[in-house]
DNA sequence: CTCCATATATATAAATAAATATATATACAA
DNA sequence: TTGTATATATATTTATTTATATATATGGAG
């Protein structure tokens, strides 16, 4: 069973976690994978409100997954720490692993 | 801009994190880490009531995180790729740099 | 300094999705 | 058929997402 402690960094954990359970924000973390970039840059290359990416960039900030820098009147957002994209990396070879395995269930069944 | 085929993998990947969004079913992982366990066994442990855990497994399941393997009446589970624990380390990881950066933010007001 | 334009952030309401508790169902072995 | 382990259904509560509108922050012109 685990310690009252452990379970508080698990829930600090899952939270960070759920900013990762939204395509778009995937997508925001993905494009801030070689740099940062604007606000108004990002809603250009993803097609998205700016609302809307101001929002979800607001929650990956509360949660420390980005951080903003401001130029002027522009804000500048990049990635708080490069295993964010390692962990992503991971995921997406998880992803593959079980696609691959699909695939090949599938095949059996031809 | 994103393929679409760029935004399905996204949207998946997105599904599959959210797998790890909430900090029951990160426990259960984290239970998983060293080998298979029953479902009775992971209710006791984290003393969770077993539908609740039997619920959270068939989400693990249907995500491709976890996979069940039935012997006689019980059904054993393990995690279906070890790639999803080196995942939770680095989220862990991640999660501690931020916390150190809150101490010496906080650290530096004091 | 005031007013305006631009970039970004936030508030709110409506729509959608997720978690929980409780009850019930299924699967298997004796 | 009975007991044990696991799974699922459903209703209720709670959280999240989205769209729209509005607010704030900054720099520049006059």
């Amino acid at each position: 069973m685990p310690t009252e402690r452990e379970i508080e960094l698990f829930k600090l954990k899952a939270e960070m976690c759920k900013t990762f359970s939204d395509y778009k924000r995937l997508l925001i973390i993905n494009q801030l994978r070689y740099g940062e970039k604007q606000v108004g840059e990002l809603a250009d290359i993803l097609k998205l409100p700016q609302a809307i990416v101001s929002r979800q960039l607001a929650l990956l900030r509360n949660k420390g997954v980005v951080t903003p820098r401001r130029e002027g009147i522009n804000v500048f957002y990049r990635l708080t720490d490069e295993k964010i994209i390692e962990a992503c990396d991971l995921v997406h070879e998880v992803l593959l692993n079980r696609l691959a395995k699909n695939r090949e269930q599938a095949d059996r069944y031809l």
